[in-house]
RNA sequence: GGGGAUGUGGUGGAAUUGGUAGACACGCUAGCCUUAGGAGCUAGUGCCCUUGCGGCGUGAAGGUUCAAGUCCUUUCAUCCCCACCA
């Protein structure tokens, strides 16, 4: 008898399906349409590993289960190839990213297959190809166009030895991450979406999304919309007014300082000729200080200077200190608060450090003064009103006395999309020195990426392309005058910001999409991949959807209905896996030592709830490969025994002893797994496969293979709810049992109530809610029946023991409980 | 500080509306068998006193209920994300 050996099997059904182009996907609206989307991925120079290969087992069994299922199904994958590993490999071995990103583009469609994904390859798209970038840059355009793209001049962090600048994660003490020396501000002018234009539609249109709470959550926060006021405080003794940004205007009798961020623009004007060295020994500490370092004061301390000057509440007219503070932040409100050290915990540790007064003004309904509401005090006229009521009567009063507006505030910034890096899509715009920022015309798309001498950046904060004096030097669109092209590349985030639309026409150079392919397939209905996507593509691509929508190029305004986002698969040890802790697990090793992609998959999802994270068991990958090799087994068993013609005796199937119980196994299953698949749980659908193999070799001990009918309908029904799980030895079986057509675009089976009732069931019989007993009774018995033979239990009569039952609870066909 | 998630045997994990806690798998134990393989098959395996038709058991403590892993209150621990946003 031939043995389980995956690698006889698996290449061959992968060259097979491909050849016969089963995944392939097309606008036939007869059947109901699916998409199903993994993030495509970023082709690094390390290979995939288990927890990436899980994204996309999940994926790959949601896509097979609906095809088996009589869905059109759109699975397709790509690469998302623009970014700073590929750049950072070129400058350091001067070849163009283009090979490094092709070699690994190879090395990852290679693991993919080997795992048999049902991908329509057919629709494989790359981000860094320009017929894909052209659409890109035609974005960019739209937006601008649309005024929601706009350049400016903004301070920078800039390293003078790498000549390049740095985002504020990536400036440590000071210092620059790779060189380790002193970085500077430059001031350098940049291109922006406006994202925030979008806040509110992207904060309202959450919540009809069918995603986890956590990640709604998290955009949620993201976005920041907080409502409140803008109040004018007029500086005693001179023409300034300073405007503060406040959601607790209930609090403002309890006002007793105001603050500037050291940023502010009053700072110069507003500080006395006394205070000037000081102030301006702070403002400059404060600004070498990083986010990061400001962030890392936040728990340890607060630190400030008083300016000299004196400001007006203007609810009581009391002049109060003016304070300049870096725990303000200028990028945020209007970069100057009101200090209420009574009922906030920030203002709180400032007042006592600096000994400025603290004045309660609420009765606080929780045990804490800071941040709750109850009831005001010491506050004139509002005394004794809720809180809450007080916010609106303070804030129409002050908006009459013309002090005060509301406002709404978000802590989401405007999207910075341009890099002075090589290896991203060019930004398609010309600087004329008469017209200024022109489009390139749709019919000059796309700006192709020049080829280079060297991948360094230039050094005067532009990118390598600014060398390139062909690439720079052009004519300006509108006037025919001599002008210069961008050199500035965009956010690789902007190429995923639509690529989910691409997938319904990838091969159109007309246009980035066919609105009737767009329309039949989009949008996703499931999206998945892991949550470390939640705040940024995830708002981008609904940003750009929304900004489509509203262009009219789609009929949507969501991009993915249903997210879904995958636990993370960890080392055996229970860490992250990563190259530079050397415990990553990659499939190709796993397939290697003989496993098979089968029982990799299998173990993906038997190791825990797809959601749950789950550290990777090399013991548990022996359990998933002894489930399949015992299927194998038990067919090649089958087989053997009907081709040596046993069990042929002239009688059918149904009148064998081993009959029904093979049929009542395998419709058990059938329905579980059908279930337990709709609703996502494949560990338990796993779980219900092992049991049926199981069952049918304890038949199979007790029968052996009477009853070939039942045995190959419950074999080949086996098989079907294996297939989505385990593509290649389901297929492989499947044909081994005769079927002509591959196991993948068969239709998934059903359950036949028949074969699910039972003849007696057991009741379980408890006596004051204690198991005591159980019994066998005649399925649809009466309840009286039932009772009556759990009371004449002599198990339970003994426990009962002549006690008068005070109360008997009957749960119909499966409990009864007693009450003595 | 805010938000989210998770706590069940030696291990990963199962348990519709509250209704037999521990499915399935790993590991372990015993037996069988052999084409000696990464074998395979069969049985057993929550804990305790192996006295029973026994007691205890879902992070901890209370509560509701005939009945709680599941509902309510309080609390502890671990992980993840955001974090001076006024």
């Amino acid at each position: 008898m031939q043995r389980y050996k995956p690698k006889d099997i698996e290449p061959k059904w992968q060259a097979k399906w491909e050849a016969d182009r089963i995944y392939q996907a097309s606008e036939n609206p007869s059947k109901p349409k699916r998409y199903v989307l993994e993030y495509f991925p970023y082709p690094s120079g390390a290979a995939m590993h288990v927890g990436h290969v899980r994204n996309y087992t999940i994926g790959d069994v949601v896509a097979r289960f609906n095809r088996m299922n009589g869905h059109n199904v759109l699975h397709p994958m790509g690469w998302d190839a623009f970014g700073l590993p590929a750049e950072n490999y070129a400058i350091k071995n001067k070849v163009s990213p283009r090979v490094a990103i092709d070699e690994n583009t190879k090395r990852f469609k290679q693991q993919l297959m080997q795992m048999g994904f049902s991908y329509d390859w057919s629709r494989e798209i790359d981000s860094t190809d320009p017929k894909y970038y052209k659409w890109t840059q035609w974005f960019f355009l739209l937006l601008f166009r649309r005024g929601l793209a706009y350049q400016q001049e903004s301070l920078q962090w800039w390293c003078p030895v790498d000549k390049t600048v740095l985002a504020n994660e990536q400036v440590e003490d000071g210092k620059c991450w790779r060189c380790g020396n002193p970085v500077e501000k430059k001031a350098l002018k940049q291109w922006f979406f406006k994202i925030t234009e979008y806040a509110d539609r992207l904060l309202d249109d959450l919540e009809d999304l069918n995603w986890s709470e956590s990640i709604k959550t998290m955009q949620r926060n993201w976005i920041g919309r907080s409502i409140g006021a803008e109040i004018a405080f007029r500086a005693k003794d001179q023409e300034e007014t300073i405007s503060i940004f406040t959601t607790r205007h209930d609090t403002q009798y309890g006002v007793t300082f105001v603050v500037l961020s050291p940023e502010h623009p009053l700072v110069k004007t507003i500080t006395t000729p006394e205070q000037k060295s000081v102030v301006e020994a702070y403002v400059k500490e404060a600004q070498s200080k990083s986010d990061i370092e400001r962030q890392a004061n936040a728990d340890k301390d607060k630190t400030g200077v008083f300016t000299g000057s004196y400001a007006i509440n203007p609810a009581n007219n009391e002049a109060i200190p003016i304070w300049i503070a870096d725990y303000v932040l200028m990028g945020y409100g209007t970069g100057a608060v009101m200090g209420v050290p009574a009922h906030d915990d920030r203002d709180h540790v400032f007042a006592k450090k600096y000994d400025i007064e603290i004045r309660q003004v609420l009765e606080t309904d929780e045990d804490s003064n800071f941040h709750s509401e109850g009831v005001v005090i010491n506050s004139g006229k509002y005394n004794g009103m809720r809180s809450e009521a007080m916010r609106e009567k303070i804030l129409t009063d002050f908006v009459k006395a013309g002090v005060a507006k509301e406002v709404v505030n978000y802590k989401i910034r405007d999207w910075l999309i341009s890099r002075q890096r090589y290896w991203g899509a060019p930004i398609p715009i010309i600087h004329c020195p008469k017209d200024g920022a022109v489009a390139v015309p749709d019919d000059q798309l796309p700006i192709e990426l020049p080829e280079v001498e060297s991948y360094e950046p230039s050094g005067d904060g532009r990118s390598p392309l600014a060398k390139v004096k062909e690439f720079v030097n052009t004519t300006c669109p509108r006037c025919g005058g001599p002008a210069e092209r961008e050199t500035d590349t965009m956010d690789g985030f902007a190429c995923s910001s639509w690529y989910f639309l691409r997938f319904a026409d990838p091969h159109n150079d007309k246009e980035p999409f066919a609105r009737d392919k767009a329309d039949f397939w989009l949008p996703v209905d499931d999206y998945i991949g892991g949550a470390e996507h939640a705040v940024m593509h995830l708002l981008y691509a609904r940003f750009w959807t929304k900004v489509m929508y509203d262009e009219g190029l789609i009929e949507f305004e969501e991009p993915f209905t249903t997210l879904r986002n995958q636990g993370m698969i960890l080392a055996p040890d229970g860490q992250k896996m990563s190259k530079s802790k050397n415990n990553t697990i990659e499939p190709d090793s796993l397939i290697d030592q003989g496993y098979g992609a089968d029982s990799i998959r299998i173990m993906e999802l038997f190791i825990g709830p797809w959601n749950q994270s789950a550290n990777w068991s090399v013991e548990g990958m022996g359990g998933c490969f002894r489930f399949l090799q015992r299927t194998w087994t038990l067919v090649q068993e089958y087989l053997g025994s009907r081709q040596s013609g046993h069990a042929k005796d002239g009688s059918t199937s149904e009148s064998l002893e081993s009959d029904l119980p093979i049929r009542k196994s395998a419709h058990r299953s059938i329905k579980k797994v059908t279930e337990d698949v709709h609703d996502l749980g494949f560990n338990t659908a796993i779980a219900s496969l092992m049991e049926l193999i199981n069952d049918l070799y304890k038949i199979k001990a007790d029968y052996e293979f009477a009853a070939p009918e039942a045995w190959q309908f419950a074999l080949s029904s086996l098989l079907q709810l294996l297939a989505p799980f385990a593509p290649h030895i389901s297929e492989e079986l499947w044909r081994q049992l005769g079927h002509e057509d591959s196991i993948h675009v068969s239709t998934w089976p059903t359950h036949e109530e028949k074969y699910l009732s039972e003849d007696t069931v057991i009741v379980v019989v408890q006596v004051n809610g204690k198991l005591r007993g159980q019994v066998r009774v005649a399925s649809g018995a009466s309840k009286e029946t039932i009772v009556e033979a759990a009371r004449s239990d002599s198990k339970i009569a003994r426990y009962l023991d002549g006690k008068p039952v005070r109360k008997t609870i009957y749960v119909a066909g499966k409990l009864v409980n007693f009450v003595a």
